[in-house]
DNA sequence: ATGACCATGTAACACGTTACATGATTGT
DNA sequence: ACAATCATGTAACGTGTTACATGGTCAT
């Protein structure tokens, strides 16, 4: 709920999260429409049938004043953070292992061209906002200024990332340069020796050999 | 497992997770248990009993050859993306809905006294690294070369969050006084008569109500 | 003696995904 | 005819969290 606000169905619900908001939020729909019976029971949301052009009826939910409420309880609180459990940095912090750095190399390219596209996406986003919105940057209404915050967010951190490739790779090719001039391996140090004792858990095999994330 | 190069017990783990490694990866020991067990029934992990100062007996686990080949190919797996789900950009999406910019600005110092101090940690933790450890930048042994690759990733990561706070802040700050200004609404909150309400309230649907993130 | 830390585990529950099931309409 | 899109749902499965259960050692 809360985006429904103005009505809409599970599947607009669907398209909104895929198109507007995917960089920060994901459900899928046999997530939604359970969801959506359950909020209607509590009270939160009402429903109504809808006609549709294609396909069977429509059932169109919005938000009560119950809602409403709820909604600005949870609005109050304290920040909500989510857990980040970013996959791949668990999958190069344990790379040594291959002992390649060419596939680390491809690796961190690979991480690029799926950011990369992103990023671009949300700057695109933003500049045909600013041609139909005439008040675009400094005369937006309240919603839209709030929503354009956590469009900026995406694009503030997908520029982090992108940073951090860059310099990642750069490193990367440096050290591959190194290792060919020597002909040796570099490793001088075990750093992991004093105390910096770092293991990796069993939660890596755990999570499956899946090889996309969405 | 892939933490199980170096042999170390459940709650050792559940140590570098926290510490360690935190700002990618989290696990509780309730999930850590089972899944030893399981991977070492796989024949992926091996348990030896060990001795404790203090409580009983530990028991600690590497991994196997037969791991180790389970290691090799995830890590030549494409890169997983988890899902980022941002429930604090889902909560500035809607807070529209209070109509009250102050609450915004004091959300948005909440992120930032939250991330702050984390990108703190993570740069101390470069520097004191780069004093025990002689060859630091450039000569790092690959495994340590790696783990630093992470590193990096986590400050670039908070560095974009907290440039992208302080942008918000600022153009809250300006709209708070362009309606000042125009004699609108500023809708005033008394910011203690909220309790603070432990919420299932969702966003969308129903995200549960975890007050803290790690 | 009290609390902090070491150390291992189980049970119930919440959450999310994939796969399955159904069926209409529109464009090629 | 076939694929894509619209539209709603159920079932099985896997994973992760919280709460519960147990008990030893060390410092104050």
């Amino acid at each position: 709920m809360g985006l429904l606000r103005e009505p809409a169905s599970g599947y607009d619900l669907k398209a909104v999260l895929d198109h507007g908001i995917g960089h920060f939020w994901a459900a899928e729909l046999s997530q939604i429409y359970p969801s959506l019976k359950r909020l209607e029971q509590q009270g939160l949301l009402r429903s109504r049938r809808a006609a549709s052009k294609r396909g069977p009826g429509r059932i169109v939910y919005e938000i009560t004043a119950t809602g409403r409420k709820e909604l600005a309880a949870w609005l109050r609180n304290e920040p909500q953070f989510g857990d980040m459990r970013h996959t791949f940095l668990a999958q190069i912090y344990l790379m040594d292992e291959l002992k390649d750095l060419p596939h680390t190399l491809k690796f961190l390219e690979q991480l690029r061209s799926r950011w990369a596209p992103r990023l671009e996406a949300l700057k695109n986003a933003e500049k045909e906002w600013s041609w139909r919105d005439p008040g675009f940057p400094d005369r937006l209404s309240l919603a839209a200024f709030h929503q354009h915050l956590t469009l900026r967010m995406g694009q503030h951190a997908y520029q982090g990332w992108l940073t951090w490739c860059e310099e990642s790779m750069r490193r990367v090719r440096a050290r591959m340069r190194k290792e060919n001039q020597n002909g040796q391996p570099v490793s001088v140090t075990a750093v992991g020796a004093h105390r910096r004792r770092q293991h990796r858990a069993a939660i890596v095999l755990d999570s499956g050999h899946r090889s996309e994330g969405r």
